[in-house]
Formats: C-alpha cells, structure tokens, sequence
DNA sequence: ATGGTGGGCTACCCA
C-alpha cells in the first residue's frame, strides 16, 4: 500500500506534474493540498483517465483545498470536519480496507500562520494555534484505532527538520509554540512514520522556499509535510521516500511529494 | 532590516 502526500499548489496548473509523480511513484492512493480549485471545477475526468476513479475532495475559490484519490474502493469519512468555526476546506478523511482492517486515513492543510509568530498581532498565527488545540482535543477523543494522518501541517517539529534550528527560533513554521503543539497533537495517539525510518540526527526536508533560486545549493529545506500512523500500522510500515528531485520538475511546488509504503 | 518568488485572480490576497 503505496500512500503519497503533497502539497501541489494548483492542482489544475500542475496536473501534468501529478501524472508524472504517478508514473514516478505508482501510488495507490493520493492525498493533496492546495488544490485551489472549487468543487464544480474539478478536474474529475482527468484524474480518472490517470487510473484513480475513487476520488473525494473538497475545494474553494483561490484558496486551500484538500482530495483524496485512490486506485482502489475509499469512502468519504464521518470524522471529516470543518475547524475553528470555517468551511476553508483544509480536512478531508476517507475509510478503506487495508489487508482486512478497517483504517481511516486523514489528509490536513494547517494554516501557515502568517510572518509574525505574536498571536495578539497577527490573527494568522492566532488562527494556526487555535487550529492545533482544537485538532488536538477532538483526536484525544475520537482516533480510531487504524489510523494514518498526512498532510501539510506547516510546522518543523525537531531540530534537523530545518537547515537552521537555532535561526529559524523566531520563525514561523519552528517556533516552540507550534513545535510543542505539534507534538501534542503527534501524542494523541501517533507515530512519526518519517523519523521511524530515517533518524532525528539526520537532515530531512520537504519544502524549499520559492524565493530561493538556488534551492539545492543552499539547502534551507524544512520538513512541513508529514505521515503519521497509529502504533497498530507500525508492525506494517515498510519504507518512506521523499521525492526531492520533484523540486527541479518543470514549474515545481516549493513542496515535494512524500511516500509512506505499508506492508 | 529588507526583499527575494510563486498561484489565483483582476485587486491584492495567500503561501
């Protein structure tokens, strides 16, 4: 069981870099962020075309924007969930069969916070930690038993999760409020498939700033994109992969996809 | 301290 997350930004604009990643990786199930596309406006017949005729998603004008798509039978989940009072589509969760389990595979866009990491003067990064408390509390209540959390969650918990621990302190995304919530949320009921397979000592990155032309040069990649499992899949959990070399395709994301493989 | 680059959409918003 092949499972890709990846922040696409525009999916419409990339839908050629989404066929390639699919030759490239052969997942057998998809979850994006950033689609930017409202729901009538989905490209559901292309993505069908592409062998995924399982598809939810949910979508608005401009901004945001989460779906899920899958070679193999999913359904849309109860537990998907609008947060912090708005319908800004950044949660969608589907049900499926894994090897006779029932498990619940949740795919998340954390707000990004804004630049100013002070809550009193930048709403955004009021809104970011207003999002972790509130998915906190509501997963110490209600993660099933079989469950894998993914997504763009827009923080780097650990130190070698940034190029720089000690110059991105004050910055958002590494902050130590948004680094303990984090894991707060991790430790309702997770583990951090990613760091299960490659040791917190190591460097490891999922994104790399636009503004950085020379992005591989330089490498002040963070890892804002995660893959979460419940320790009942950990038994099953086989590989991880980060595709960095996404990052040079044509008109690239500044996120690259990430690969968690189950056996 | 500043500005650097993208996408969506047509006025600036968001990352």
């Amino acid at each position: 069981m092949r499972i890709i997350s990846w922040n696409i930004n525009s999916l419409r604009l990339r839908l050629p870099l989404l066929k390639e990643l699919i030759q490239l990786a052969n997942p057998d199930i998809i979850c994006l962020q950033e689609t930017k596309v409202p729901d009538p406006l989905f490209p559901k017949e292309d993505i069908e075309a592409l062998g995924y005729p399982y598809i939810v998603y949910r979508g608005m004008k401009s901004y945001n924007g989460v779906c899920i798509l899958s070679k193999h039978p999913i359904e849309l989940s109860s537990l998907t969930k609008d947060w912090c009072g708005q319908e800004d589509c950044r949660h969608i969760a589907v049900d499926f069969d894994f090897l006779g389990k029932p498990v619940t595979l949740h795919n998340f866009y954390v707000p990004a916070g804004g630049d100013e990491p002070d809550p009193d003067v930048n709403p955004k990064f009021q809104h970011k930690l207003n999002f972790l408390q509130e998915v906190t509390a509501w997963f110490k209540d209600n993660l099933s038993q079989n469950s894998i959390l993914v997504g763009d969650l827009n923080i780097a918990p650990l130190e070698h999760d940034v190029w720089s621990h000690k110059q991105l302190l004050k910055i958002v995304s590494h902050t130590p409020i948004e680094t303990k919530g984090l894991t707060a949320w991790l430790k309702t009921g997770f583990v951090d498939a990613m760091r299960e397979i490659v040791p917190s000592s190591e460097k490891l990155y999922t994104w790399w700033s636009y503004r950085n032309k020379d992005w591989e040069k330089t490498n002040r990649g963070r890892r804002l994109d995660h893959l979460w499992i419940t320790p009942t899949l950990v038994p099953y959990l086989q590989a991880i992969t980060v595709y960095k070399e996404v990052r040079n395709w044509e008109k690239p994301s500044d996120h690259v996809p990430i690969l968690l493989e189950l056996k």
